[in-house]
DNA sequence: CTCCTACGTTGATATTTGTCAATCAAAATA
DNA sequence: TATTTTGATTGACAAATATCAACGTAGGAG
C-alpha cells in the first residue's frame, strides 16, 4: 500500500467515478484537491467489515471485491468492483461502519474521498443526490435476484451464472484472464471450492467453455444461459 | 379488497407512515387528501412482481409479507411488515416496475399513496430525504445479513433465526400466534416445506420452544440463539 | 537451487436437504 | 350432513453438496 500524494487531477482521469460530472464547478475543484489515491497489491484490504467508514472509495485501475465475512471464516463475495465504480457503503446513513470488506483481487489504486465531504457533495447537488439513490436502488435489485441465484439454483446454474456475470459484466470478453481465484469463484456461488472445480470440469467436458489454467473461455453462450435459466 | 374513500386522517392515524413527520404542514395536508385505504383478505396480493409501480404502500393494519418469485413457482420471503411501515419498493429509482410482490398475511389495510406525489414529497422534503436513504440503506444491510443466513446456516440455524425474528421483530412477544403458514416460514428460510416442520419438531424435541398448532412460545431464547448463531 | 507455501485437482465418503407418497385434521363448501 | 379442499405431518428414499485426505504444481523466500 502506497500513498500518491501527487496522483492525477479528476479532470483528467478516465477512471474517475460519475460523481464528478454531477457536481458544481466549485465542488469538482474541492473533490479534486481532497481526493486521495492509495494503491494497493493483490490480496490487500482496502477496508474490512466492521471498521469505521471514514471514507467512500473510487476504484481508478485493477480490480476488486466486495465481500461479506460470514460464518467460520467463510466468505460471500458480493460482486466485483472494476475501475471508475464507487464503493460506498450502506453504512453510510445508519451507524458509520463498514458492513463488508473490500479487498484488491488484482493490484489495485483507489481514491479516497472524506465522508463527509461526499455527504456534502450528495446534498449540495440534486443531480447527484438522484443519481446516489438510484444506484443504491440498483443495487438492491441486483442482491434480490442474487439471493435467489444463490437459494433456488443448484451448482450447474450458479457457475454458469458467475461465468456470464465475469465474462459479460467484468472481463468483458468471451475469452478472459480469470484473476479470481478458484476460492473466490466459490465464494461468488456459495459453494466448496472442490464443488466448483468439479462443475468448472463438467461444463469444459460438456464443451460449453474451454478452460486453461485461469484463460476461460465461453464457447457456447446460449447454452450456459440455459443451465444458468433452468437452476 | 374494498377502497375506503372516507378512510381517516393521517394526523389521527396511529399507523401513519414516518413520512408524515418529516414533511411541512402544506404536504401533509395534500398527502392527506391524495392517500387512498383500501383493505385486502388474507391471501390476496397487494402488488405483484413485474407490475408497473404506480404507487408506495404504508400498512395500517394486519400483516403483510414481501416476497421475491423465483424459479418454479417458488417464493423468497424477504421480510414482514407491520403496521406504520412504508414499502416502496426499488424499482422506484430504477424502471418504474415493482421487483418483488407484497402480499397481505392477514386481513390488511393499506394507504396506496401516488408515486409522482411521493417522489415530489421525497425531494421536497430534506429531512424526509435523510430517513428514505437511512432506511433503503438499513435494508439492504439486512440484505447482506439474511444473504448470509440462507447461504452459509444450515436448516436448524436458519429455523432458529426465522422464529428469533418472529417473536422479536414481528409479533413482539416470546408466546405467539403463528399467523404465517409452515409453507410462509419455508419461503422465509429458502427450504422445503417439510424440512421446515421437521427442524420444529426437532426444536420442540429439544426443549427450546413449544408448539401448538400455530401457538408458538419461545422457552429457552439463549439456546436458540445458540443454535441460530452456531449455524 | 531447494524448500516451503498456496493454490488447484481428484477420489472417496459422509452429511444435508429435497422429493415423493401417504395420511390426518381442520376448514370451507355444497 | 356429506364432501371437498387445504394445510400439516411423517416416513422412505434419492439427490445435492460438503468434507476429508491425498497429491501435484508453480511461484516466492531463503
Amino acid at each position: 500500500m502506497a500513498i500518491h500524494t501527487n496522483s492525477e487531477r479528476c479532470e483528467n482521469c478516465r477512471s474517475r467515478s460519475f460523481i464528478f460530472d454531477l457536481i458544481s464547478e466549485q465542488d469538482r475543484e474541492i473533490l479534486d484537491k481532497a481526493k486521495q489515491e492509495v494503491s494497493f497489491n493483490a490480496g490487500e484490504i482496502i477496508f474490512k467489515q466492521g471498521a469505521m467508514l471514514t471514507h467512500v472509495v473510487c476504484v481508478t485501475s485493477g480490480l476488486a471485491k466486495i465481500y461479506f465475512e460470514g460464518l467460520d471464516k467463510k466468505n460471500l463475495l458480493l460482486r466485483l468492483v472494476k475501475p471508475s465504480e464507487l464503493v460506498g457503503g450502506p453504512g453510510m446513513f445508519v451507524d458509520q461502519r463498514h458492513h463488508y470488506s473490500l479487498g484488491a483481487v488484482e493490484d489495485t489504486r483507489v481514491c479516497f474521498i472524506d465522508i463527509g465531504l461526499y455527504r456534502e457533495l450528495v446534498f449540495r447537488n440534486k443531480p447527484l443526490a438522484h443519481e446516489v439513490m438510484a444506484r443504491e436502488s440498483y443495487h438492491r435489485i441486483e442482491m434480490y435476484e442474487k439471493l435467489v441465484n444463490l437459494t433456488q439454483k443448484q451448482m450447474p446454474g450458479r457457475v454458469a451464472e458467475a461465468l456470464i456475470y465475469l465474462s459479460t459484466q467484468i472481463y468483458e470478453s468471451a475469452k478472459f484472464q480469470c484473476t479470481i481465484s478458484r476460492q473466490e469463484l466459490a465464494d461468488l456461488t456459495a459453494m466448496s471450492k472442490e464443488s466448483t472445480i468439479r462443475i468448472l470440469k463438467d461444463l469444459k467436458e460438456s464443451g460449453l467453455v474451454t478452460i486453461e489454467g485461469n484463460i476461460v473461455e465461453i464457447v457456447d453462450m446460449k447454452g450456459l444461459e440455459d443451465i444458468s435459466q433452468r437452476g
